[in-house]
DNA sequence: AGAGTGATGTCATCAAGTGACATCACCGTA
DNA sequence: TACGGTGATGTCACTTGATGACATCACTCT
């Protein structure tokens, strides 16, 4: 199966991820990835649809993981509370390394067209969440709703752990976002 | 101040539209849309910062006027009414013409790279009206999440606006769709 | 009339992304 | 062992988006 040197995408994600740290996004070309990962611009993008995708490609696994956390959920639970079981789902695979994710979103956040991605990533998630929920028989306009309030309550959630200065887990910082939402709401 | 024909800007924000509707987004060139508006391509460039851009630059207006209703909502009014408010200001410049949303919105959901701008516009509304929260005094941590939710409640109340078969105010859907959100967030 | 200004055109160039085709290493099989 | 198939890669050519540098034109103000 392996010809070359075997793992040439894992060998791009790391020069990627290298070279963006470096010296940002916009001043590395895909021909110093490659260079590095010691192979062609051109087996780059059949690695990886462009230059942004070279940092998402994880995503799938964490919506998977999510999808399966949503069906493993009590069929009893509201809907809310099995979208946020979905999400500490992904907390699970994202949050055990915070400085490698402290290190990406640095490197996001200093790109608009990064942010961009990522943001299509998490609607994407939020898609696959309210398909999931509409299996479980949630009503068709409330499963959109609550996947994107879900999804909502996430970034906002990532965005604190990710900051914070204490170490906790980013699914007790979910929960307890969550709860603010929900003393959010009941203001009137 | 108006040299050749004036309202470059203007008219090749019709021929971007005209040429997306036709024959789609990536089958334009920014070579065709700046010939149909009797310019060239640098031109385009100098009126537009990418060839997306050309369809959301009204976006600063909405912006604009969501921050100002928000600042004129009641000092008061608890944090989601104040965002519910800015909202509705939002939706009565989008809202009038349900045709013309329906248009832009059929062009955007056929192309990815338009999704991901419109993602980032919503975002930065969102940005703005956290900080609009903050300096009405609403917590640090509570103005992202307020929000977050209120942009979220937003998108949902759009899409459903949007390919609602009845023909409906755009600032009732949000209305109601923060009142389910309310009964959402309650169920425990 | 002439200088100044701002929007535009022209030209050159870079970088992202893609299609077509050749090539090389490995694998199974006659 | 020799041979053909297969899949990943390299090479080349090309299109398109985007930008910098400089010239140009029309209009304004003095």
């Amino acid at each position: 199966m392996g010809r070359w040197e075997p793992g040439a995408s894992s060998r791009l994600r790391e020069a990627a991820l290298a070279l963006y740290l470096e010296r940002g996004f916009e001043q590395t070309m895909v021909a110093d990835i490659a260079e590095r990962a010691g192979v062609t611009a051109r087996t780059f993008f059949r690695h990886f649809a462009d230059k942004r995708e070279v940092f998402f490609d994880a995503s799938a696994e964490v919506e998977e993981k999510s999808l399966a956390a949503l069906e493993a959920a009590p069929a009893t639970a509201p809907p809310l509370d099995a979208v946020a079981a979905a999400l500490c789902a992904a907390a699970e695979v994202i949050g055990d390394n915070r400085d490698l994710a402290r290190m990406r979103q640095t490197v996001i956040m200093a790109n608009a067209s990064l942010r961009e991605r990522e943001l299509i990533k998490l609607t994407s998630m939020s898609v696959a969440v309210a398909d999931g929920l509409r299996r479980r028989g949630v009503d068709e306009a409330e499963a959109g709703l609550a996947a994107e309030t879900g999804v909502a309550v996430f970034r906002v959630a990532f965005e604190r752990w990710v900051n914070a200065a204490e170490d906790r887990a980013l699914g007790d910082v979910i929960h307890e976002t969550l709860a603010q939402l929900r003393t959010l709401t009941a203001a009137t």
